[in-house]
DNA sequence: GGGTTAAATGAAGGCGCTTGCAAGATAAAG
DNA sequence: CTTTATCTTGCAAGCGCCTTCATTTAACCC
């Protein structure tokens, strides 16, 4: 069907060799053969079968990206910045999804099936088993959006939970709240463990009491705003911190379906900065982690590993700023400086 | 490093044909030899490579998932059910990102170079040259979201935009409104050129003049209300029927900007059916397509492709419905029934 | 048990490409 | 015009699996 190198070969007046090493970088082809074999393969429309390539270098080019939440608006950034850095090394996003998928034992078939040439973890909310397995069975692989460690088992890429947990507390302190709570994702997840964490501990060291802790049942609106029926029965919550700007919205239109106005009556501040958080009905306050440089690293990184698999794991983390919009109150000038 | 069939064939005391076969569908194998290599096979750790069977068969089990719009969230849907549909039928998606491609020829290099099984353009803003180059190099294409036609150069599957057009109009019709106008997509994507047709027809057929037309530079937030100062010069228009739920939302805050309610002042009809149409700060009535069905058949066409490559391209429609929400006044009980 | 048919098995060649090796061509050096 | 070093090139083996073909084994029926 698809014309073969022998056929190349055979019209550029060649060895297939030759024409195997007129498509490979740093091969020793001459100038006159490199040509005979482009005209006779764009007279074919040839193209060499990365397949067969790979079946003889060992090497595929092909990624996996695993992924398990399809329902928060980050993910589309994710795969969007995904496949264009690895596209751009030339290399191919292989797409897979786990949601619901509990036991890494058949994912890890596939990606052995396909041979890939690494994997990348794209999500906070994965069992760390599923990494470790991929990694015992000697694939590269990079945790993206993963947990912050000491001694990682996988190197990890992402941000550092605990600070940002912090550095909401500052926000909302910096904004003179001191009644608050934290409303964050489901309590499994890592991300939203070490959230909780970072913000109570500054809260506390700043003299106030631990704040009371939400959980959500998931990163989305609707588990927000179920949550926030629970917040809302405790009195006297001046503004909540939630672990995702989705939960964030849910809790903004629960609260206001009792008459609440933000940031009148309850200030919040949400996590990610997704696109919505920017829509004049929520104008959220909000905490946002730089996930373009993120996603750099972790595809720079991920070539590294194929290239030297045995690099000792580590943690990569990024900082993250506030993004200061309309959903806590005006800061009081009293309260002193943002850092 | 990964063990091969040879050396489960050793262990296991048989040929390789043996073991082969073991792994092939319908092969013939004896109940005690398959015993035997799957007992070698585990032993071993044994997966067999995806990568070396496909040079024999000639089937990869990849499809190429084309898609180029990362902005809009019932693209996480797509993206979910898409991987989901296909992994369920041992199939793998390897995603291609042709933001801001406008040459085929590179992508179309890239999906033979992996020699994929088929190909699912996944998208309603992707020129028709791709997928009609992906079909003229004879990789089974189909084209989700796509265009019907009578005579179609692909697969498409899809929904008729015209007829949502006009299910649109009856309803703006349902709801009493008289003067209505029409907010796409960027004039160039088919969906948006359809629904403004069926719109417009539809409505004149009703004896009302055609509806002024207006159109956003892209299906998201910020083009829609952009795209809505210019709706809002105009004159008494009662309720505007918008090419995407996202564009409907920016639309409506640009209205609720300048102190329009909704709907008392102005309506609005939306399209998709996002997750956000339902929030409570919007509360949008919209068309909704039936994705998972269109997915579901999408994946079963490209299956049957690559089985019956020559099947005659044909058009696959979807019958959309709309959801009611809050964003349309009331049924005046004097206009009749919905359709 | 013999004969017939069906099922199971192994050997071998091939899928399209890479690569070590040795030989041939070219260039640089004397 | 040799000699030596550097490039190019083709041959052939191999990457891990499938599949045809011929052969062996099992199943079945009188």
């Amino acid at each position: 069907m698809s014309p073969t190198i022998k056929e190349v070969a055979e019209l550029a007046g060649v060895s297939t060799s030759a024409v195997s090493r007129a498509y490979t970088e740093g091969a020793s082809v001459s100038a006159k053969t490199r040509k005979k074999v482009e005209g006779a393969a764009a007279a074919l429309g040839y193209v060499p079968s990365l397949i067969a390539r790979s079946l003889a270098t060992n090497r595929t080019k092909l990624i996996g990206l695993i992924a398990n939440n399809f329902q928060n608006p980050v993910f589309l950034d994710v795969f969007d910045l995904y496949t264009q850095a690895l596209q751009a090394r030339g290399l191919r996003p292989l797409l897979v999804n786990l949601t619901n998928v509990t036991d890494p034992t058949e994912s890890l078939r596939m990606l052995r099936q396909y041979s890939v040439d690494g994997v990348i973890v794209a999500t906070s909310t994965l069992p760390p088993g599923f990494a470790i397995a991929f990694r015992d069975s000697g694939i590269p692989v990079v945790h993206t959006f993963g947990r912050y460690s000491r001694k990682p088992k996988v190197h990890v890429v992402g941000i550092d939970n605990i600070r940002c947990g912090r550095l909401a507390a500052d926000t909302l302190l910096a904004h003179g709240y001191r009644s608050v709570a934290f409303l964050g994702g489901p309590q499994f997840a890592t991300s939203t463990q070490d959230r909780a964490l970072g913000f109570s501990k500054r809260l506390q060291e700043a003299g106030l009491k631990a704040p009371k802790l939400f959980y959500a049942n998931a990163y989305a609106y609707d588990d927000g705003r179920q949550a926030m029926a629970h917040v809302l029965k405790e009195k006297g919550i001046e503004c909540v911190f939630c672990g995702d700007d989705l939960i964030c919205m849910g809790a903004i239109d629960a609260a206001r379906d009792l008459g609440l106005e933000v940031p009148r009556d309850i200030g919040f501040l949400g996590f990610n900065d997704m696109p919505m958080a920017s829509w004049s009905a929520y104008q959220l306050s909000t905490i946002r982690q730089p996930i373009r440089e993120i996603i750099a690293e972790s595809v720079n990184l991920v070539v590294s590993l194929t290239e030297q698999p045995d690099l000792p794991p580590a943690c990569k983390l990024f900082d993250c700023t506030v993004v200061e919009r309309r959903s806590l109150r005006m800061q009081s000038s009293a309260s002193g400086k943002r850092r």
